[in-house]
DNA sequence: ACCTGAACACCGTTCAAGT
DNA sequence: ACCTGAACACCGTTCAAGT
């Protein structure tokens, strides 16, 4: 039994990294049954089925996600929190959508999501405002993230992909992409940053709101 | 020709509708091709696989985000924008993903980005603060709808499900998890309008940084 | 007890053969 | 010219047959 959760552990990680690396599409279990070849499945006498290996796999990627340590500045710990976050994310290309289409609580999400509530409710948040709070920067994470790592053009490239739109596109038809690519070429600004950006605006409202609102106090 | 066309739209439509009301995983080109039986494919007369049909269903759901109005009160504006997107999501339970994964510039989304850009520049933004804006709400509502629609518990059995979490998880191991959902039991909040409460976060934090911008201006 | 390979029910896609 | 159905190369999963 220990030989078997022992392999049960090792056919996981091959398929993460299989997935970091080949992409998750590629991942199928005949694949990597014997990831040389062979058609045959002794995988399934150790995992039950694709979704369960699916679980397995997300369970490693959520076990790297940072929890805010409870009673520090709780601006400085989200803020920490959400570059941890994205950096998971970032890391295992494929995981974002999966990790929001099959959410689970888990201990380990159970552990991340107490912290995150006690960090701010010991940061003076009320439980309802922690709970808005967590999910608007959640928000802010996977969406943007999500948006990010689907982007069609890499981030050292817009200035190419900006010099290629400009003739193609009419300045009648489309005048302010027309300016905004004119003023990427020009190296006016970046697009790059912008994840900071976001998540300042959500972080900086919160705090506004917090010292704004009578009933912030415990 | 003009038949030939007009077969394809109306295979859209009956995708669309089919993905709309059994689920997109469901969606086969086979169970396509005549919706009834027959494991025939003349679908493939009319358009040119998967992908294109998903192209061209991802089409029709882009028409139907409303632009804003250029002059008008950009936070206004911004507001119905983001209502109207998500609307769009959630009518297309289906479509969230897939929309940033296979994001292309046709022309209805480059027409929808110019005129938000164009909303953002006539109040009064630069180029680049407009660009960023628009990323930050379109993380926000994408961010926030996704997790909304796969979220497992609907909004009516919030209560039902922390009354079921309360006697399974010890205060000792998720205190805060554990007082939030005696709150939510006691009726002190809902989870609900969650979404308004991070756009509003972040359109009063675009309107705080425009004012306190010296370079706001043209 | 474990691994094997054939088998089943599905895919997307192609294409020769019919009408 | 159009539709058909068999075929190919893939899936996830099961299971009898081997060792």
């Amino acid at each position: 039994m220990k030989r078997k959760s022992l392999t049960a552990k090792r056919s996981v990680e091959t398929a993460l990294e299989f997935a970091n690396h080949e992409g998750f599409e590629a991942l199928s279990m005949r694949k990597l049954a014997g990831l040389p070849n062979v058609t045959a499945m002794p995988l399934y006498n150790y995992v039950a089925g694709k979704d369960a290996l699916l679980e397995l796999m997300l369970g490693k990627v959520v076990a790297e996600i940072d929890s805010p340590t409870i009673g520090g500045d709780w601006e400085v710990m989200m803020r920490w929190c959400a570059h941890s976050l994205r950096q998971v994310l970032l890391r295992h290309r494929w995981t974002s959508t999966l990790l929001i289409s099959r959410f689970s609580l888990s201990v380990t999400v159970m552990r991340n999501i107490d912290a995150i509530v006690g960090c701010l409710v010991a940061g003076g948040f009320t439980y309802a405002q922690a709970d808005w709070a967590r999910n608007a920067i959640d928000s802010h994470v996977y969406g943007y993230t999500i948006q990010e790592l689907n982007f069609p053009v890499e981030p050292d490239q817009y200035k190419a992909a900006a010099a290629q739109f400009l003739p193609m596109n009419s300045q009648a038809n489309y005048p302010y992409m027309y300016e905004a690519a004119s003023e990427i070429i020009a190296g006016t600004y970046n697009r790059m940053t912008n994840f900071d950006f976001g998540l300042e605006l959500v972080l900086s409202g919160l705090q506004q709101w917090q010292t704004n609102s009578a009933y912030a106090g415990r």
